[in-house]
DNA sequence: GTTCGAGATGTTAGTGACTACCAACCTGGT
DNA sequence: ACCAGGTTGGTAGTCACTAACATCTCGAAC
């Protein structure tokens, strides 16, 4: 129904071999040693491409899969008291579902840390996420402003754990990660 | 004594004179739809002069005078425990210091709330003063790592906290929305 | 099965940030 | 007067990114 499923295949092949190249690239020589070009000729398409499926270089290698299970699960945590009690365990309890990728998380999180335009952009990211964990605490929650700065905290925390997890290549277990950072930062998760 | 202060001073003039222009025409125009050319017109100066006294265009808007004044803070509040309430005391003392330079730094701010770009690279050098903080807590402070969660959750709700001050033009009291929001995030600061 | 609309791709030309590289100048000390 | 070094300007080039136009292919309707 929606669309024809073969083009939206297609595009969904091309947008996911575009995105493993330059992934791969960067990783090999470099983020800025790396032309959105030397990307396009790896994936076998041209440089236009490429900016139809991304709208920036950086878009490359930020895709953020893990906001929306972070928004569900801190509205499922209704009743939990104080906001960032709620916030913070639902970050505990997303941590897990995203470590088993194929080690593809990993290599992202490795370049972003690493390049300073890409984790620019990834902190910003951080603030659209920020919005969503507030939606999602819905009424329940009292002053916007203190929801916003618990929430803030709390994704502030998280990347501190992230970026831990990266330089550890991810042998470390990143929902304990996820939880010690919680709880130097806002206080005991005890989830 | 430091090279001649004759050059210091033109320097620092035609820096300041630059940077006062284009804060200004980015305000008027956007940031997006003003060039460095223009900048440098409106300085009286090359492109290429601009380029010298400052690395990219976003360095125009982003100066950070509040870093080292924090890690001194930091370090002048050993004793008192844990780390977060170290960090928190000390970003409450800060903010009452930085309200009075003639709204440049709100123009700043505005400016860098509402362009990506510049939100981005703003929460990007969170990243070196929470560096400086870890460092100025010392060897006092127990786990590296959970410093730095703390230090990353304690910057996270000073910007939220600004990011209001911000949107109310000043108006409301910086210090007061300083702790408001730490408290909301990491406890009750009763500096 | 032919035809038609639409989505996907390619090509070209352009803007703007940013970087060498080189030439000219001005200041400060000998 | 002269020299050394710091400041500036100009030129040319790379690269990210955009807009406009042509092409090609798939999907559907007739």
């Amino acid at each position: 129904m929606p669309e024809s499923s073969l083009r939206a295949q297609r595009r969904a092949d091309t947008q996911r071999a575009i995105q493993t190249h330059a992934v791969r690239l960067f990783a090999e020589r470099g983020y800025d040693a790396t032309t959105v070009t030397d990307v396009a000729e790896a994936a076998g398409v041209s440089p236009m491409t490429v900016y139809r499926h991304f709208p920036t270089k950086e878009d490359l290698v930020l895709v953020d899969e893990i906001g929306p299970l972070v928004a569900a699960r801190v509205a499922a945590t209704a009743g939990v008291r104080p906001p960032v009690r709620r916030i913070a365990q639902a970050l505990v309890e997303s941590a897990a579902a995203v470590t088993d990728d194929g080690g593809f998380l990993l290599a992202r999180l490795q370049l972003m840390i690493s390049t300073p335009a890409l984790r620019a952009r990834h902190l910003d990211n951080h603030y659209v996420l920020q919005r969503a964990i507030v939606d999602a605490l819905g009424t329940e929650a009292g002053d916007p402003f203190e929801a916003e700065a618990a929430a803030s905290a709390c994704l502030a925390a998280l990347h501190t754990a992230l970026v831990r997890w990266a330089q550890d290549d991810g042998r470390t277990d990143l929902a304990g990660l996820v939880a010690k950072a919680l709880a130097a930062a806002v206080g005991e998760t005890s989830g």
